[in-house]
Formats: structure tokens, C-alpha cells, sequence
DNA sequence: CGTCACACTGAACAAGTGTTTAATGTGTTG
DNA sequence: CAACACATTAAACACTTGTTCAGTGTGACG
């Protein structure tokens, strides 16, 4: 992350330090490293952060708000608005991704506050649309809410694989077109072309108690995604 | 000549490794912490692997061949088979969940051979369930294909918010159960109600050249996920 | 002017890192 | 038995880490 030249001295450690982060990981990147970026010493970074956990906690504070709080830029839109951002200024937000999928899979509070803030968007775009007529009936709103939510992340995080399986070189724009029309007609069509799954899944998990109920080969319940065909 | 290497010395220090690595990062985690947990010295593990890199190694593989190679315990069930076997005999997956996450979000090429595993799997069992006349038509494989395992992934990346988010305590059969029903139906019957927001993306993209060609504020393309309603 | 505050630095420090070395045991083989 | 191969270790090594320390420069304010 490369802050403007004229950015306060704090300002610059920090996105020094957020590129850092999301480069090469907490652990791997040091603070002697960072401070070359920031071209500062090692030791002003501790004068102005306390620590690097200090440095650290005010770089996830960073990044949740300026992807979540930031001009309320999520709330409409949810990951996707997301990867639209992140293509339009590809620059400056490169690092945020990559940080924010660092900080998604680790056990911090800082990462629960963020992925919070996702779901929120998310459950708020849904009801919008559920009030417009748009969405289906849902069984588990909350589940759905998660689920998108997920769904939602998972380019993002995987965004290497997602592009490497396509043959793609990032994020780019040629691959997000690519992606459009096959994932809408996903979320709007589904997947299969019957309810043969579906409805067996839904007779096995009604019926009160299986043959034996203990856990056996062939569970009762169908699970997260490419569902088995029994 | 030499008798059979004494394997179980080095099965521990590679198990230990594992969980050492799965817990806190391949970085974080020091050979005299894997030592420790293995009960040897740190000198030892050198002296069979090499390095610590080497040792990396040999856990990448391992991990792979016990995901996916052995018993072809993937071939027939994507990610949803791996969630399913974890909870079976949760004390012995776990931790090779949580390597798997480190690794796939990592930029090894060992991870990009496990991806592939995973795709080629996902491949398999759409491409079955396609003969069997059970999917919708796909207007791109490759990218369902892809989607599929990104959204299988996505719950075993996530899991501590996909578990924290629903009040549940981790993937519990529970929490399974739960997710059953809404994510078949998501599979079975979309989303939404309407192809209000597909038809809408399928006119943007078929239009030649949009009123001004360059990157706006409303971008024709729909994108991954939770897709907007313009 | 003095002095107070503070951004800022190079050098040092203690702790931890991966790795090397020299040595010890221990079993197998000729 | 002697000779060797090899698993195993404690100790040392060179290096990096986050952090501290003692100081320098500079600008504001009396």
C-alpha cells in the first residue's frame, strides 16, 4: 500500500505496514522491513505504535473501515461491490483484499468485527431485495445470510485459485465478465435441474430417527455443497 | 544392509508438525515447539528432513495424499465429503482442516496441486450427476466447475465465523444440520424468484458498447455474488 | 535567549530463530 | 570382537527478531 507522498509519518508506517501485512503475513513481515517502506527507522515505528501488536491493532481497525465503515461502501452492495472496487482502483486496494483475507482467517476480535460487518451488509441487501419481491422464500434466513455472505468471500480469498483454474492472471476484469452471467444464473436457476436431492435430504432429516441411529456410512444429511447423489 | 527405517520417529515429528503448523502458522511455529510435541530434539528434526522447509514439504504432501489421494476419499464427495469425515473422527481432521486452509490461502505450488485435486473432483461429480440428467444446463463448466469447489471451500475456510456467526461452536453436527436444507435449496432452486437481475446482466453484456465504453459509476457487469439490484 | 516537547535515530540488548558440529549410544554386520 | 551405520542429543553459532536506550535535531513558546 503506497500512501501519498505527503502523508503524515504515521500515516505512511501504517499503509507501509498494511503492504507489509498483507505481503508477506504478521509473523514474516518485521518491523525493520516495514520501516525501510515507510523509510523510517525501526524504532520510530514502535515510538508512534507502542508494539507491532499496536501497529497491528490499528491496521485492522484501518482496514475494516476503509472497507466496511468507509462511505458506507459495502452496505449496498455486499463482496461483490467489493471486487468492483478493488478492479477500479486496483492499486490501492490490492493490499486491502489481501490483508482482509489474512485477517478473515485468523482468530482475532478485529476479524470477527469485519466479517460481522459483511454478514450486516449482506442481510441488509437480502431484505431490501426480500422486500422487493425479488428472493425466494427462505427456510433459515440466517443461514442464507451466512451462506451468501461466504459465498461472497470466497472469490476473494481464493482469489489465486479462482484465477489460476480459470487461466486468468488476478482479478481481472476480463475474469469478473467471465464470471457474471454462470454465477447469476446459479443464484437465480440453482444448480440442479430437479428436486431429487432435495427432496430426499428433506425426507431423511423428518424422519424421526434413522434404522440405527447411530452414525453410519451413508448420514442422513446431505451437507455444505457439491451434495453427494445417493 | 540398513534395516527399515524406524518410521514412527519421523510419522510423529511430521504429525507434530502438522498440528503445529495447522495451529500457528508455518512461520510462528518453531522446530523446537514441533520437538517438543514430537518429544525429540529440534537437531533431529534436521536430521531427517533437512530443513525446516523440507519438513514443510513433506507435510504439504502428506496433508494433499491424506485429503484427497488416499482412498480416493474425495473422489465421489468434493469438500462436502471432507466436512463430513471430519466430524466422524473430529480429533484426527481437524487439524488437517486447518492446514489445508493455511495451505490453500498460501502461494505454494503444493497448494495449487490440492486445489487442482479438489476442481478435478467437484469435475467428476458434476460431470456424473450431468449424465444422470440431474443439472441444469451450464453455460460454462469450467467456471461452475470452479464456483463449486470455491463454495465448498469456502465453509472449511471460514468455519469459525461460518460456526461463531450461527452460535455455533465450531462445525458440530449440529450446525450441519442446520445447513442442510437452506443449502440445497440454494443449490436446487437459486436465490431468487425472478430472472429479473439475469436477464438484466445478459442485456448489459450482449449490448456492444455501452453509452460511454469506459469504467462508470454502474459497470454492466453483474459480479461474484451477492449481486446487486440496480 | 532558554527550555520544553517531541519526532526521530543508531546502537545496543535479550530472546528466539534455523542450522551446524561434535559427540554418544545402539544395533547390525563382517 | 571390531567396524560401521545411523538415530539421537546438547551445545554452540550466526542471525534475526521486537524492544529499549541515550541521544540529536527542531520547532514552539516563555
Amino acid at each position: 500500500m503506497r500512501s501519498a507522498p505527503d502523508a503524515s509519518t504515521r500515516d505512511r508506517i501504517r499503509d507501509a505496514a498494511i503492504a507489509a501485512f498483507a505481503e508477506r503475513g504478521f509473523d514474516a513481515a518485521s518491523l525493520r522491513d516495514i520501516a525501510q517502506r515507510a523509510g523510517v527507522s525501526a524504532a520510530l515505528i514502535v515510538h508512534h505504535f507502542g508494539s507491532k501488536d499496536g501497529l497491528r491493532e490499528e491496521c485492522d481497525a484501518y482496514v475494516v473501515q476503509a472497507l466496511v465503515t468507509d462511505k458506507g461502501r459495502l452496505a449496498g452492495g455486499g463482496a461483490s461491490a467489493m471486487m468492483r472496487e478493488a478492479l477500479a482502483d486496483r492499486q490501492r486496494y490490492e493490499p486491502l483484499l489481501d490483508y482482509m483475507s489474512r485477517m478473515l482467517t485468523s482468530d482475532t476480535s478485529a476479524a470477527d468485527d469485519l466479517f460481522d460487518s459483511l454478514a450486516a451488509a449482506t442481510r441488509a441487501l437480502l431484505e431490501q431485495q426480500a422486500a422487493a419481491g425479488m428472493l425466494r422464500l427462505q427456510s433459515d434466513m440466517d443461514v442464507t445470510v451466512t451462506a451468501v455472505t461466504l459465498y461472497g468471500l470466497a472469490p476473494v480469498l481464493l482469489r489465486r485459485q479462482l484465477a489460476r483454474s480459470l487461466g486468468e492472471d488476478g482479478l481481472t476484469e476480463a475474469l469478473l465478465r467471465r464470471l457474471t452471467l454462470p454465477l447469476l444464473e446459479f443464484y437465480t436457476l440453482g444448480l440442479y435441474a430437479d428436486d431429487s436431492l432435495l427432496t430426499a435430504a428433506r425426507d431423511a432429516l423428518t424422519r424421526p430417527l434413522g434404522p440405527h441411529s447411530g452414525k453410519g456410512e451413508n448420514d442422513p444429511h446431505q451437507d455444505p455443497d457439491p451434495p453427494l447423489a445417493d
